[in-house]
RNA sequence: GGCCCGUUGGUGAAGUGGUUGAACACACAUGCCUUUCACGCAUGCAUUCAUGGGUUCAAAUCCCGUACGGGUCACCA
């Protein structure tokens, strides 16, 4: 009992005080309910409702644009490596709307990340998406978490770690002008912090007046001590503390920025790992400075290398305005398996992606071994080259049926003519694309859907309407015409075997007096007139039209009779 | 300008002090094969790792300076 009265009085003592001081000083509680009304949960409450999850050592990443109606290929990197590492450690990959700038927003951008989401195969654990919400971590949309936001912006102003700011727009541009004139840092910050050292009781006196504020971040680092941060790619950074007291909620929308969303929302989503562009590196030590005034866990950070573009001898950002290549409907539009654009991503992000593959010819790429440490740190120029061979071994790799009905689905959004055309003709189409192609070592001819009608429509007859005959070496009217009336009369039987065709085509030569044998030829070039080569030439253009053609033989086996003597006679 | 990050062939890069005479892949070139093309095969393609110095028996690898490139310094993300 005796222990119980000194705790009574000191009770008691503080009442009294806060009750005489009451006139005089305002607390930061009081500020903050004034600031915030509305706001009745506290950040313990938002703690209970979003608690750890169970994914053990999966990391939980997530894939965060800012909805401007375009997917980057660079976001599509950072993206695809959220969601491999979700996949890989069997964690949890969603996604999120960073749509905290109304002034950027693009009412379908939404639409379009699930389109490219689909094309890719990727799909999200948790999302928000035409008003469903699928997860227990949401909502997904930054915009429908205000008062989540505002609780813990109002905590920061009880704990005495962020303030309202009044400094118009105009202000902080004339701060910034002195600033540089005196080059010193640029930034709300020591003396340049006006609003920083108001008394709360101007600061409600200004509110109740409907002056309009900013919240700030009252940040308490010492630009002259260090902080160390281990990013997984660039490995040990060391970087001045932040001193800048940061903007953290907008005056006109009440929204927050980047940067305390960022904080909020991967603690409360429990993000593990942070996937993100370089040029967030700067903001390393806010974010930091943010986690440990919330005493929140920090997370892991992956800032993935940029993607330039070479012009004109000068590396520069990729760019959507400039490079049709940036942007992911490129792929779509040109019909680039999906899982080109993939695996030329995962090349650039771990190098020895390739030789994996190589040894791994039949694993999904999802079980690629990423090492974070191996991503560039410098900037990696996207190579369409490299791309396209990608893209050509994958298809060269599929079978007729599959290249046909993807073929198919890309055609029938993108050109609908040919689709026509080869869905009537299905049978004759997979056994075009079939020429040298289910065997060891198949023919590479094309690295996206787009070219496909580009190198066979001839074999159509809808499409058949040669504007040049590309004739070679045999070129004159009478010898073309000598060529297909003996090979034609003489040699031609839509029976034959490869091995048979292929010997009548080397009698006709020698009836016409070129080589039949190469090697001879070469040999002994000045006794003929010519070679087989030339001869098989004829034929090809003649029924084709083009000098460059897969195999002559099965070219007229899938012709077929009528078609070869319409085509001769056509010329 | 301050602060960060970087600089290995035309491209992505391997490489973390000594089997590197700098891997692998793309591109390019030449040749072979071959009815054209494609495929495949063979060969070539950085005497040197931006540059100058230092440490060391030994450096692309470690240290310092210089040059160059990139990022960032908003009520944009």
């Amino acid at each position: 009992m005796g222990l119980f009265k000194p705790f009574f009085f000191i009770f008691v003592f503080k009442f009294i005080i806060i009750r005489l001081l009451r006139g005089v000083f305002m607390t930061n509680k009081e500020l903050a309910d004034l600031i915030f009304p509305d706001i009745t949960w506290t950040i313990e409450d938002y703690e209970k409702k979003y608690p750890n999850r169970e994914v053990g050592s999966g990391y939980v990443t997530r894939f965060a644009p800012s909805p401007t109606g375009f997917v980057h290929i660079g976001n599509m990197m950072q993206a695809l490596t959220d969601y491999f590492l979700a996949r890989n450690t069997n964690g949890i990959f969603y996604l999120r709307n960073e749509d905290t700038d109304t002034k950027r927003e693009v009412d379908s951008a939404v639409d379009k990340i699930m389109d490219v989401f689909e094309y890719v195969g990727f799909k999200p654990d948790e999302y928000e998406y035409r008003g469903e919400i699928v997860g227990n971590y949401g909502p997904y949309v930054q915009s429908e978490r205000k008062e989540i936001y505002h609780a813990f912006i109002k905590h920061l102003i009880e704990i005495d770690r962020a303030y309202p700011c009044f400094c118009s727009a105009e202000e902080l541009d004339v701060m910034r002008k002195k600033q540089d004139a005196k080059k010193v840092q640029p930034g709300y910050y020591g003396a340049w912090a006006k609003c920083r050292d108001l008394s709360n009781e101007d600061r409600a006196a200004r509110i109740k007046n409907g002056e309009s504020f900013v919240i700030r971040f009252k940040s308490m680092g010492n630009p002259n001590r260090k902080i160390q941060y281990e990013d997984l790619v660039t490995g040990v950074i060391e970087f001045p503390e932040n001193n800048n007291d940061m903007v953290i909620m907008k005056s006109e929308d009440k929204l927050p920025t980047y940067h305390f969303a960022h904080v909020v929302d991967d603690h409360l989503m429990h993000t593990t790992h942070v996937v993100r562009g370089q040029e967030w590196l700067p903001s390393v030590p806010l974010h930091i400075e943010m986690f440990t005034a919330f005493g929140f866990e920090i997370p892991k950070y992956i800032h993935n290398c940029l993607l330039l573009k070479q012009d004109n001898g000068v590396r520069r950002k990729i760019s959507k305005r400039k490079d049709p290549e940036a942007l992911m409907e490129y792929y779509v539009e040109k019909g680039y398996p999906s899982i080109a654009v993939i695996e030329s991503l995962m090349t650039i992000l771990n190098s020895n992606y390739e030789e994996w593959r190589d040894n791994n010819p039949d694993k999904s790429y999802l079980e690629f071994e990423f090492n974070p440490t191996k991503v560039g740190t410098t900037g990696a120029l996207y190579d369409l080259e490299k791309l396209d061979n990608i893209s050509k071994n994958i298809i060269s790799k599929m079978t007729k049926d599959e290249v046909y009905d993807a073929l198919y689905k890309y055609a029938s959004v993108y050109d609908q003519e040919f689709a026509k055309i080869i869905s009537e003709n299905e049978e004759m189409t997979k056994a075009i694309l079939n020429i040298e192609r289910e065997q060891e070592k198949p023919r590479k001819d094309f690295a996206c859907w787009s070219d496909v009608r580009k190198s066979i429509w001839y074999m159509f007859d809808a499409l058949y309407k040669p504007e040049t005959y590309e004739w070679g070496k045999i070129s004159g009217r009478d010898d073309i015409k000598s060529v297909v009336d003996l090979y034609i009369s003489k040699y031609y039987n839509e029976n034959d075997d490869k091995d048979t065709w292929f010997d009548k085509i080397k009698a006709c030569s020698t009836e016409l007096g070129y080589a039949a044998n190469m090697k001879e030829y070469k040999a002994n070039p000045d006794a003929y007139k010519g070679n087989v080569a030339d001869i098989s030439t004829v034929l090809r253009v003649a029924l084709t039209s083009k000098s460059q053609t897969p195999d002559l033989y099965w070219i007229m086996k899938l012709l077929g009779k009528e078609r070869i003597l319409a085509r001769f006679e056509q010329i």
